[in-house]
DNA sequence: CCCTGATTCGC
DNA sequence: GCGAATCAGG
């Protein structure tokens, strides 16, 4: 898969709102935890406590060097902690409708990141992300156009039966899997009494069988043992 | 072991 | 730019 805008577009919103890589490389599917993360920071998508990362001590040398060339040691800009201006001390904040404060401060003082709070996520089939109660994103509802058209199927979906197409006399054997382009259902004539046609009831429905019944061996392929 | 993100570096 | 390999911590 390679990175189209709309799955960077999923990655970010995924990224920004808490779910872990592994996470979002399911939800987004055909790419790797590592390349999520790869990506995240390539797009600057940085931040985020990570596990290995809390401390902010300068510990260089140790960690991993692996084949590289060894950094000139660039003059140390000794930065201050915190920011020495400090004219106004108060940081009076606009009152943000934030629910709760979950985690202090993972953020150190130097990256100036916008405190992303870590959030309990859950993503639901599809991929949408469900929102906790105070998670309000503010959508912006878009301007609303000058006149509604009703949407053209796609080409895909022409001529197959769409879930508004079923009624009660038309088989709703599901073809494919929803969430696909070209899902749509069966369509035939309903086998009477059933939800689906005659084919397809053949394949809801499998005779039960009493108990204690032994139900006739699969036809073996060419080889099995001879019956007679 | 599992998980996590960070980083490096060959492609 | 991409992501596997690797590191490092929980």
């Amino acid at each position: 898969m390679s990175w189209t805008d709309e799955r960077i577009d999923q990655l970010k919103a995924m990224w920004e709102r808490g779910l872990t890589a592994s996470q979002i490389a399911d939800e987004l599917g055909g790419v790797s935890r590592n390349a999520v993360i790869g990506k995240a920071h390539r797009l600057g998508l940085q931040s985020r406590p990570s596990p290995v990362k809390a401390n902010d001590a300068p510990k260089k040398a140790s960690p991993a060097p692996r084949k590289l060339a060894p950094v000139a040691a660039e003059p140390e800009v000794t930065r201050v902690a915190a920011a020495p201006i400090a004219p106004v001390s108060a940081p009076v904040r606009a009152p943000a409708p934030q629910p709760a404060p979950a985690a202090p401060a993972a953020s150190a003082a130097g990256e100036a990141a916008p405190p992303p709070p870590p959030r309990v996520i859950s993503v639901g089939p599809g991929g949408f992300l469900r929102q906790g109660p105070g998670d309000q994103q503010a959508p912006i509802p878009p301007a609303p156009p000058r006149r509604l058209v009703p949407a053209k199927p796609s080409a895909e979906i022409a001529g197959k039966t769409s879930l508004l197409d079923l009624t009660e006399r038309i088989c709703k054997w599901p073809m494919g899997h929803p969430g696909e382009p070209d899902f749509h259902f069966c369509g035939e004539a309903v086998n009477p009494g059933f939800p689906y046609c005659v084919e397809h009831c053949g394949r809801a429905y499998q005779a039960q069988l009493p108990r204690g019944t032994r139900r006739p061996p699969p036809p073996l392929p060419f080889g099995g043992p001879r019956v007679r």
